[in-house]
DNA sequence: TTGATTGCAAAGCATTTGCATGCTA
DNA sequence: TAGCATGCAAATGCTTTGCAATCAA
């Protein structure tokens, strides 16, 4: 952790950027959170801590900590972004369920092995990716089990809306 | 593209809908082009040859089609929802050149069973996934060096920005 | 005739920016 | 002191909804 704020500060300093307190209480209360976390999110966290720190100085700090290799974007199909630990880190996909939006992270050698074959048969020079699994969690499953199918073929306007996310 | 349009309006009947003017001309533009187009898109190109429908009316006439299992909701990672042929188009994936957002769609057995092997260890019931490639396109990469890396490091403020995509 | 459809205008939302004030370096 | 940072308010951009008028079945 204490490597992490020596990053950001080395990061600051070589943009010519500043220190202040607000930018380190917001890596802080970001290290401190192992989750996937929008800007308001981790306003609501940071707020608690001090009030007076604003939310557009959590979105601009989450872009810097991601310009220094601490923070990561992620979205998950629900229109928001969200960051995650980036250092120490390393790269995973994600698996999310599309009905309790829990997220689980996974890593596929045999995925990224796969990836770069493929970008190098197009030509491409792969930069980064992204995969992302919808499913149903085993939580889920088991609900939808015990809740007897409540959805058979009865309402009068179907709801055929495709599962969240992209395709 | 006949066919198409048969399931289109046995969609519409089954769920109660209405046939209108508009919703055959939006999907007969949507059939005509083989690309991913944002509802403002196709909006643009069906106000060509009817200046009287509305953005809202291809809004709408979109997720119809979406439901009816002809088109298929895309996401590139700028902040617009795109939409390709989901009709005798198989699943497939995307790379994106982060430079000129050429898109590249490509299909790979591999990692379809790999995906499902995946969800399986987690005990997921796998719904959909999303696989972007972000890289460079073989065309951008020949300008980059035309040009003689252009960015080297003299700009006051450096632009750290991460590519763009999710991760 | 009934109820779905349309399209305008306006609302929602997350994100981003303008700007006067406050603070690091 | 110069110039970056802050945070409020307001703008943006895409998406979605309210609603009165219109139209398909």
């Amino acid at each position: 952790m204490t490597e992490e704020k020596e990053i950001f500060h080395r990061h600051i300093q070589r943009a010519g950027l500043k220190r202040t307190a607000q930018r380190d209480l917001i890596l802080d209360v970001f290290l401190r959170t192992e989750e996937h976390l929008s800007s308001e999110d981790l306003y609501n966290l940071v707020k608690r801590e001090d009030s007076g720190v604003g939310h557009t100085t959590v979105y601009r700090t989450l872009k810097l900590l991601a310009e220094a290799g601490l923070a990561r974007e992620v979205r998950f199909g629900d229109g928001r972004t969200r960051y995650e630990h980036n250092y120490k880190h390393p790269h995973h996909d994600h698996m999310i369920c599309t009905e309790c939006s829990t997220t689980v992270e996974f890593f596929s050698p045999e995925f990224e092995a796969i990836q770069d074959a493929i970008a190098a048969q197009h030509g491409f020079e792969p930069v980064q990716h992204s995969l992302r699994i919808f499913g149903i969690c085993p939580n889920c499953q088991c609900s939808a089990r015990d809740n007897g199918r409540k959805e058979s073929a009865a309402e009068p306007r179907v709801r055929f809306t495709s599962a969240p996310g992209t395709h």
